[in-house]
DNA sequence: TTGAAAGCGGTACCAC
DNA sequence: GTGGTACCGCTTTCAA
């Protein structure tokens, strides 16, 4: 079997379209793209000879020579396509970027450290104007030549380590404090903390967030309470389900990140606890509502935080070159039932 | 304020690199792209001057030479990227591409039937080497000349309409017919269908799927139990909470598709029924198993069949010319206790 | 083993 | 209004 390429009709160019319309290849250019100084009559053979053929221009080839070799391309890393947080800031990106004539190359980490630099590496070659990136790696100093090129890149979700760039997080902090404040306004002193990898600032200030809460209510912080580094459910069903057995069990847990939380509902449920112990999640889920108790939150809005790491990144493609901001996107609170059950006395 | 890419510094090409290492430009990509016949010490020049420019091969002006000017990108439509059936789709597909060597573009079409063109168009100007599509529109005969142009194109989730290609989709029919004859062994004879719009193969093919399991059993079809061209959770309760509060109420209801499901699980227990009237779904949802009763469902796997559109993709890539083919991804009967609530007598 | 020249499919620039 | 020609950054071809 040959080249398949070989065996297939040759796609049309610009000069099959100009050879058919009888006129020049530069007038076919200008007619296909809008351009004035055209008359009608020749615009109009130009457009039936274009579609005749089926001719659809080649950008690629185009962007070649255009201003600056602009690709109208930005490559999007997110932690995982199928987690529903990663889809809504894809969705926020997207939203943003495509009225403005942009294609989003678009790949996940997989949760694999290594793949990052790959990702971002193919990119490059790709030569995307600009780069929105969800982190893993603890820190990001090999997109230093890039950023002193002037590459416009934002990070979203998580923050940058060992370099200054945009980037758009939630507020961590405050939506942890909050959410840990909550439980202590209802009568609860021992609260668990379970949290992801502590190479991920996210993860780390939703503690310090806990931690903070815990201090300005006057409670000292047990570290027999925190449990980092869990990746999974399953992993934090464990863990919360050793906690609940032990010899003072916390009477309300925080669970600071989605897939964690299943995990501490999980936990609840098969002890019989869930309307027992207090759970205030970090970030929301579907039909958190429909569970007996609802589950209190506090959520972030994925979907706004990648319109604004869109945002931030046409300011740079346009030519905004102030000095890189962190944008903290608002967390809010809502109570259904399970952040606000009262601690035993 | 100029042209913000003139103030940047231009980026490296081979011949900066070639100038450097004092090779000619072609020493410079037999190099970079790994060819034979270049000695150990013009190579190891060519790879220091490449680190110190800090260049990165450009991967679109090499393709627009390079054979049959492959771009090893393929465009992926999906409904919409911030649904999580949608991103496991994706995740499927990178699963399968990215390994050899191929980026996805990735668009969703926002239940916007107009976008599915546009966006299609797109991707053909960037000469897309494959397209892979969840479509929305009724049919897709504007495919035709990249079809006979041999444009690898392959549906999933929902068959196209009016053109023969190939497609990967969940086994609908069979699908809905296990979820209803499970409820008609627990004794239900009056069961109401929820469904999606009926432009959607995947709605019909469900409705379908449901009238052949009353056939099955004998029992008389009554259309005022099926409600179709549900597009939204909300409209789902407002539909069920009529058909509960009608004079001959089911006691079972099927619900086709997982916002629908979310709008059943509402109205029935805003309406107290939720351990009176059984439920079955199509597609299952996070934290199912945690309600209560926990929601039983027939479950597709779209990460998998993500991964079955890529493979078939790559196929048609390496020269399949096969016949267009539909691949029929199985279902699963997963019950958990709202599908087994068995019927009044 | 190496490199000069042509060309991929368009756009920029400048004559006509 | 129109079109020729150089050229974008790379690969291909072929000669040295």
């Amino acid at each position: 079997m040959s080249t398949p390429q070989q065996m297939r009709p040759p796609r049309p160019t610009m000069r099959d379209v100009a050879a058919l319309a009888r006129v020049g290849i530069k007038t076919v250019s200008r007619v296909l793209n809008s351009e004035p100084n055209v008359s009608r009559e020749t615009a109009a053979r130009v457009h039936l000879a274009a579609a005749q053929l089926n001719y659809e221009i080649n950008s690629v080839a185009g962007n070649l020579r255009r201003s600056g070799q602009a690709t109208k391309t930005v490559g999007l890393v997110v932690g995982h396509v199928a987690n529903p947080f990663s889809g809504q800031v894809h969705a926020g990106v997207e939203d943003v970027l495509y009225p403005h004539g942009y294609s989003v190359l678009a790949a996940s980490l997989d949760d694999d450290p290594e793949r990052e630099q790959r990702l971002v590496r193919e990119f490059l070659r790709r030569r995307v104007d600009g780069l929105i990136l969800t982190t893993i790696s603890h820190e990001q100093t090999y997109l230093l030549p890039e950023l002193s090129r002037g590459l416009p890149i934002v990070f979203v979700d998580r923050e940058p380590g060992g370099i200054a760039a945009d980037a758009v997080v939630g507020d961590n902090v405050g939506g942890a404090r909050g959410a840990t404040a909550h439980l202590i306004a209802h009568g609860h002193r021992r609260i668990a903390c379970l949290a992801d990898r502590e190479t991920l600032t996210t993860a780390t200030h939703r503690v310090a967030g806990y931690r903070a809460a815990l201090e300005e209510a006057g409670i000292e912080y047990d570290p027999s309470l925190v449990t980092m580094n869990l990746a999974s459910a399953d992993a934090t069903c464990a863990a919360v389900a050793a906690l609940l057995g032990s010899a003072n069990p916390p009477t309300a847990v925080f669970t600071a990140q989605n897939l964690i939380t299943i995990g501490g509902i999980r936990a609840l449920r098969a002890a019989g606890l869930q309307h027992k112990v207090a759970l205030m999640s970090f970030d929301d889920l579907v039909l958190a509502d429909a569970l007996d108790p609802g589950i209190s939150c506090v959520t972030q809005d994925p979907r706004s935080m990648g319109a604004l790491a869109g945002e931030k990144l046409l300011a740079r493609l346009a030519g905004d070159d102030s000095a890189p901001s962190t944008t903290i996107s608002p967390t809010t609170l809502i109570a259904r039932g399970s952040g606000e059950i009262a601690a035993p006395r």
